[in-house]
DNA sequence: GGAACAGTTGAACAGTTATTCAAACGTTGG
DNA sequence: CCAACGTTTGAATAACTGTTCAACTGTTCC
């Protein structure tokens, strides 16, 4: 068992590195939603339907047809990337088509393939 | 309820914008191991330790200070962290430094950050 | 109006996850 | 050898997550 007492603060840590590295950290809300958008698009679905939909406008179906999933499951998935303003959808008659909503996220997305791509 | 008939498919799906999109997608495996890396830096935990590890090389205890959080909890993030191949360690003596191991995943946050402070 | 259909919703379920706690490991210095 | 310390580990816990199922909404077309 251990406690940290202000002995061992002072005497064991890196204080100027510590210092030096709380610089690249920015302000809590910025690391809060720049971890939400990559934990949005961590997860296989949500991915493949991101990615979907820069190619082309889709309807719930059309993209559970593609993923091999159910329309709920995807429905469910639309409302979260929807909710995050990553997709936008406009109806027509019966249909919903969703279209991304964001420009820079396929840029995001190419850059991170080539790195995962790459080693 | 509803139920998905081959007539319904073939009729109400928009096949050629499918076949279309399908083409975005690339094969599982890159499409899992992107997710997973998303999903490794959805953490802000995580997020937080990586950009710290980008700007200094850090003993635990440093990265546990720098975070409020404790030694134990950042062990096991950096465990995770260093699986994936995302950081790095040196043992001098009782301390264990640790390092990014991925000269590309800075530049993959800057681009992020950026997309996040944009709008 | 009513049948058919695209999509949404909420509850429920199983699976996963981050942190905590206590115990252990390995190294150092007396 | 022993105590102190930095770190690791495993089990336990609480919180969260993705999918399924069934019921529902709203639109179209006869």
């Amino acid at each position: 068992m251990k406690k940290s007492t202000e002995l061992c603060e002072v005497t064991y840590v890196h204080k100027d590195r510590v210092n030096s590295a709380r610089k690249s950290l920015h302000d809590e809300e910025t690391m809060f939603e720049l971890s939400e958008l990559f934990k949005i698009l961590g997860d296989p679905t949500r991915l493949k339907i991101v990615l979907a939909l820069s190619k082309e406008e889709l309807c719930v179906c059309d993209i559970a047809a593609l993923l091999s999933m159910t329309d709920s499951a995807i429905s469910h998935q639309l409302r979260l990337l929807k909710n995050f303003r990553l997709v936008r959808f406009t109806r027509k008659g019966k249909m919903t088509y969703y279209t991304l909503d964001d420009e820079h996220i396929e840029d995001l997305l190419r850059f991170a393939i080539r790195h995962v791509s790459e080693d």
